[in-house]
DNA sequence: CTTAAACTGTACTGATCGGTAAACTTTAAA
DNA sequence: TTTAAAGTTTACCGATCAGTACAGTTTAAG
């Protein structure tokens, strides 16, 4: 097996579906935005699902991947890392081809919780949420759990900001909520 | 014309594209569910593009009376109705038949910023934020813009987070990060 | 009772959907 | 250089998509 041509096609595949939707973009369309026939395609995967689940692994792992190396690089200690997840993301919503988070928009085509495009979603947002509560346990908050839980929210909230009213300045007042928020949890 | 069997089509419609997404839902299944023949569903709308459009100004309007009633109903200061807001927000997320926003929603799978679906989606968050500024306003606070840009983002993120992870809580959790914004932002 | 508008079911269009069959060509390792 | 896997093109499948044509039926007002 050549990995090459596989990673490839994910690859692709993913920024056709980031850029149009699931629904709305077909296995056609894929080929032609890749270059790889349809008969190759159904060899790697066995469904559109399978590709769809397989995108979404590749996303998880580079957006977090990401966003870790630039909340370390922005802050040193664990605190600031916390802040500076909002200034990564303004960065994020500044970027051209912007358009969201891949999970909430795969959460609202496959609602249902069942559903393993859901349920991949849902995974990624709780991975993201314990980091995020181990960085506030590492800064002395005696209530970590919940310190990352509102600022989970504070995430989502200026994420879809950002791409439903095109407002890339949702990043700078999450912040401003987020300094808030930190301000009053209390230090154990 | 009577306009009851179009209310009626566009009611059933709503519940459709709500439960099932938009690209999901096809107009045969919307013929299905709403008793009403094609023919006569294109007689009132001439594209399924126009009924998604009528439906989402539907919704805007029995949301945000919902909404707004519901601020009233349970906190008779400003400052208190817009905690409220979270607790009504808590309240919806408790409905057996939440499905997330519907205007989240609409824009994932509409993502260009010049869709008219989208632009609608987006007018929709743009109102609710103009009446937490007035409310925010009314309360005394020297930047109500400010604070009703970050009230949206935890509503935003509220919602979102008890859509794709069933966290009912999510509420909670914004309306106590909401205090600690309230708390710090200056009165005039 | 008449009449016109509203609505109905049925059948259809061309396009596209996800997915497959079959025969052929490229690629890389033995 | 042989050989088998991985890739390709082309054509197709039945189902479904949004939308339409048409002839018949219900409805409500004069």
């Amino acid at each position: 097996m050549r990995p090459t041509k596989r990673e490839e096609l994910v690859r692709k595949a993913l920024t056709s579906f980031y850029q149009n939707g699931f629904h709305a973009t077909g296995m056609d369309m894929i080929v032609e935005q890749s270059g790889i026939s349809k008969t190759s395609i159904y060899n790697h995967f066995k469904t559109k699902e399978d590709l769809i689940l397989a995108v979404l692994r590749l996303r998880d792992e580079k957006f977090r991947n990401w966003l870790y190396r630039r909340m370390e690089a922005l802050a040193s200690n664990p605190e600031g890392q916390l802040l500076a997840m909002f200034d990564a993301l303004g960065e994020w919503f500044e970027e051209t081809d912007f358009k969201g988070c891949m999970f909430i928009k795969a959460s609202s085509e496959y609602q249902d919780q069942s559903h393993p495009i859901h349920k991949q979603s849902a995974e990624h947002k709780r991975i993201i949420e314990a980091h995020l509560g181990d960085l506030a346990a590492a800064a002395g908050y005696s209530n970590p759990v919940l310190v990352a839980q509102q600022l989970m929210v504070l995430k989502e909230g200026a994420t879809v900001t950002a791409q439903l009213r095109a407002r890339v300045d949702a990043a700078h007042d999450a912040r401003q909520a987020a300094e808030m928020i930190l301000l009053y949890a209390q230090k154990g």
